[in-house]
RNA sequence: GGAGAGAUGGCUGAGUGGCCGAAAGCGAUCGCCUGCUAAGCGAUUGUACGCCGAAAAAAGGUGUACCGCGGGUUCGAAUCCCGCUCUCUCCGCCA
């Protein structure tokens, strides 16, 4: 969200932003509305202020003994008038609510101006592709051969988007959730947390993906709980509502959960394999910064994800999003994307944002600067670090074998009993 | 699922209709005192929003709201009434 007395002095600036990043907003109307919350406001406060004054002079006649009819009875209509303006200064509310919510942030300004995710520029590339003696087969193929992934199977117990992995695909998934962990929190300094995964509204709405969004999102019938689309969200509310110290900054997460998309919109998309699940397992880093911090921490943030493929040697570029790619709360945000030979193109694997205060202020995470005293909004960023499903793709596809075998990047060895490749059957 | 108790400021905890944004204590900050430290003394110690202020901001002033959340009664609600949420205890069930 952004700041309201920002929007309404910066009205021009914003149109203009939100306009770069393909959004139409009704700012106007906006305008309108907060003009007349603020007349209704202060009259309503006028009158609250008069009725005050008004019944402690009623309490002290009482107290001599003396009549206060005249002031009650007076009392009672500003009391009424009080009811009526508040029930109109709440509908306003609600309508400005209904704007506000729903107006994305604003892009920073190194963030370059585009229209699709062509535009996106590549900031850096990282280690040569393979070359292959032989054709190099997608991932869905690799594991479906060596029965370590069942699609089919999935698509019996639950449906479509669903994976079964078995034996060695399972281990190895398990190995890349642990390593990522482990290097996070051992040699990036981040803390490990475990939430719930599912949350109610206001944790949806402190991250931004409500109300918008309700429709990506999977709902439990009869609660008003969500299953968490990323880990983001259980882990940025975690400081909902929270004044933190200043010595308490920066605050650095990871945080390994599943992850619920309903990926609406994206029928016939990556039908094949395990891109693109309703379910699938992800490796999160959560930052809480100061403001003054926050883009130094991006490019670490960045850096700490792309650490996790320079130790596994899968080629990756990364990119920095343009502002008609750029999601919803992200001020900045660059895509990590590693290379798949099975299919001939860079796959996005990592998504590192910096939101500024924009969650920050839709959830009311704050901190005390120590010098002055005051609370400001902390920044939050994050970023996958990764999505575990399609590293297991990336090491499918980077790592195959003319025999149909796959071989295990050395770093993950220890996290799978020692074997050093998935032999074919 | 059944029975009961509770939710007040950073924390502990008082407050059953007006004198309560809220006692007291703890903690914290600043100052005084003191060779140093400790103790002692004094002051300060919430957030949000509106308005005034100003080139913009800040300082400052002022008003309103907030005692788990939402509604109601009343001239007036932390306090009375209704609904909800959460926490704790006991019983049952259960990984």
């Amino acid at each position: 969200m952004l700041d309201i007395k920002f929007l309404r002095q910066n009205l021009d600036l914003v149109g203009r932003k939100l306009k770069e990043r393909g959004q139409e907003v009704d700012l106007d109307r906006f305008i309108r509305l907060d003009a007349q919350r603020r007349n209704i406001l202060a009259e309503v406060e006028t009158l609250r202020s008069e009725r005050n004054a008004v019944s402690k002079q009623v309490g002290e006649r009482k107290k001599r003994k003396e009549s206060a009819d005249d002031l009650i009875s007076r009392m009672a209509e500003v009391s009424t008038r009080i009811k009526e303006l508040d029930e109109i200064l709440k509908s306003r509310d609600e309508e400005l609510g209904q704007i506000v919510m729903v107006i994305p942030n604003i892009p920073h300004e190194s963030v370059a101006f585009g229209t699709s995710s062509e535009d996106n520029p590549v900031v850096r590339t990282w280690g040569e592709p393979r070359r292959y003696d032989f054709n190099p087969r997608p991932h869905w193929e690799i594991g479906e051969t060596l029965g370590i992934l069942d699609f089919a199977r999935a698509a019996k117990i639950t449906g479509a988007r669903f994976a079964v992995y078995r034996g060695a695909g399972a281990l190895l998934e398990r190995a890349v959730i642990n390593f990522m962990l482990d290097l996070h929190t051992v040699e990036h300094g981040y803390t490990e947390v475990l939430t719930p995964f599912m949350v109610n509204g206001e944790s949806m709405t402190g991250t931004g993906q409500l109300p918008k969004f309700a429709q990506d999102l999977f709902k439990i019938e009869g609660m008003e709980y969500y299953l968490i689309p990323t880990a983001e969200v259980p882990v940025t509310n975690l400081h909902r509502e929270e004044i933190l110290g200043e010595r308490d900054l920066p605050i650095h997460y990871v945080a390994y959960s599943p992850c619920f998309r309903s990926e609406a919109g994206s029928y016939g998309k990556d039908t094949r394999g395990l891109i693109r699940q309703h379910q699938f397992n992800k490796v999160e880093m959560v930052k809480f910064t100061k403001p003054e911090n926050s883009y130094e921490e991006l490019e670490k943030l960045t850096a700490d994800a792309e650490a996790v493929l320079r130790r596994l040697d899968i080629p990756f570029r990364t990119v920095s999003l343009c502002t008609a790619d750029l999601g919803f709360s992200a001020a900045k945000t660059y895509d990590v994307e590693a290379w798949l030979p099975g299919q001939e193109t860079f796959r996005e694997i990592s998504s590192c944002s910096n939101f500024e205060d924009f969650q920050a202020r839709r959830a009311s995470i704050r901190f005390r600067r120590e010098e002055t005293g005051k609370v400001e909004f902390v920044h939050t960023l994050n970023g996958s670090g990764l999505a575990v499903g399609r590293t297991v793709v990336a090491i499918l596809e980077n790592c195959q074998q003319r025999d149909g075998g796959v071989a295990i990047p050395e770093a993950l060895r220890p996290y799978m009993r020692g074997i050093d490749r998935i032999p074919p059957p």
